[in-house]
Order: C-alpha cells, then structure tokens, then sequence
DNA sequence: CGTCTTTGACCTGCGC
DNA sequence: GCGCAGGTCAAAGACG
C-alpha cells in the first residue's frame, strides 16, 4: 500500500508550499508502473513494484540548471526534446532505496527559465541544509502539472 | 580513491 | 510493420 509515505520528512517545497501564495501543485498518483520486465537483454532489472508515482513540475528562474535541494543528485541521462532546442537532464536520487528522479529542462524561448520536474517521493532525511532550497523557493513558479 | 559526469547505444510506446 | 520521440543504462573519463 502507501508504504512510500512518510509525510515528515520529505520534499521541503511540500510543506513550505502551504502557507504560501504559490499556485495549486497537482500530484498525480498514478500506480500502473508494473510491467516493466525487460526480457530478451541482460537487464535483469525488476520494477513490477507498483509504487505511487508522484509527479510535481516547477518554473525556477536561475542560470543554472542544477538546483541544490538538499538532496544529491546523479544525472544518468541528458537527451533533446523535439520542441525544445535545449537538451532535457534526467536526474536520479543517490540514496539508497530511495528511486526518486527529478527532470531538468530548459526553455528555449527563455533560457534563463528552468522547468524542474520531481518525479517519486524521498523516504530519507536531507543532508542538507535547506535554507539554500528555500531561497529558490522565492523565485519559483508551480508550472502546470503535465497534461 | 571515491564519486560523479558525459556520451552512445539500446529499449519502449505510440502513430500512421 | 516501421519510424519517431522519449526514456534509460552502461562504461569510461574527469575531478576533488
């Protein structure tokens, strides 16, 4: 069941987000994750976990792409987008069961705009400080969710 | 030495 | 059935 909740702990942005005017975040708590075997390859990799996955999209203004937020971060994939000229980075969580993964993307009619998506929920503490994140709070702009 | 980045190749889903 | 787009993994290199 919900055994990814730990409602303490997690994404800062969440609680933060309450008290303030930030537009409505949308989560989408999808569970048809499973079937994802990949047979025929090495790839002995098992996802049939149906876990909630989580998705939540932001705007933040900076000019860089990487935004600390407490967490660390292992990029494992940077690939073009057809509509954007500007290569989308695929990010992963480095914690240990933790499979959270978060998209960072850039506009290309604004390149100084950075569409952060957070996708999965952290079951672990920050290392980090988060007054840093909180800064970025400031600037930040819930975007709409997907489609 | 350990950790993380980078690039290419590979896979899957969808559309036609 | 094929092509396109998007997404993921793995190995090597770079860096502190």
């Amino acid at each position: 069941m919900e055994g990814y909740q730990n409602g303490s702990s997690y994404a800062p942005f969440l609680s933060l987000t309450s008290h303030q005017n930030l537009a409505k975040s949308e989560f989408h708590q999808g569970e048809e994750e499973a079937s994802k075997v990949r047979e025929g390859s090495s790839r002995s990799l098992e996802v049939k976990k149906k876990g909630k996955k989580q998705r939540f999209a932001f705007q933040t203004r900076s000019q860089v792409d990487i935004l600390d937020d407490g967490y660390r971060w292992r990029k494992y994939g940077q690939k073009a987008v057809k509509n954007n000229t500007f290569p989308r980075s695929y990010y992963r969580c480095t914690y240990a069961g933790c499979n959270v993964k978060k998209q960072v993307q850039r506009l290309t009619s604004d390149q100084e705009v950075v569409v952060t998506t957070y996708e999965g929920v952290h079951s672990h503490a920050i290392e980090k400080s988060t007054e840093n994140f909180e800064h970025i709070l400031t600037q930040m702009q819930i975007y709409s969710s997907f489609n």
